[in-house]
DNA sequence: TGTTTGACCGGTC
DNA sequence: CGACCGGCCAAAC
């Protein structure tokens, strides 16, 4: 198999940054999807650091990452006036008591998703 | 430099 | 179904 995204990545951040970027709208994906995407080698945690992280990277929805029932965990790491819930409804995802409804057909796995990063 | 924490996950009880 | 534990790795303290 190809290399993890681009060798020319070296760090892990900028790795997970490049497959949020990639979730379609209207699409989520998993913390531990990503890392696992990743090679597993990072940890799920990892990539909630690097969200944390990606409040520098504004092309990185973050808002479509959730954890792996599907709940909005990073809710409150959203600016108040744009919540995670609204940007996800917004792109057509329905959302109740912070749990995304048919979360396991909106769900966006990469390594199943993803064949080329190399565009 | 050792300990704690974290937007997690999977398994166990 | 809720609580707990070990693992995973990096940043903060």
């Amino acid at each position: 198999m190809d290399r993890k995204i681009s060798e020319k990545n070296r760090d892990f951040f900028e790795q997970v940054y490049q497959v949020v970027v990639l979730i379609p709208k209207g699409r989520v994906t998993s913390y531990g999807a990503i890392a696992n995407y990743l090679g597993a080698k990072s940890g799920a945690r990892m990539v909630g650091w690097a969200m944390n992280a990606a409040h520098s990277r504004p092309e990185v929805p973050a808002h479509r990452v959730v954890n792996r029932s599907g709940l909005l965990t990073g809710k409150h790491h959203f600016p108040a006036e744009r919540p995670m819930q609204e940007q996800l409804e917004a792109e057509g995802v329905r959302i109740v008591e912070d749990q995304v409804q048919e979360f396991d057909k909106l769900f966006w796995d990469p390594s199943k998703e993803i064949e080329d990063l190399s565009h």
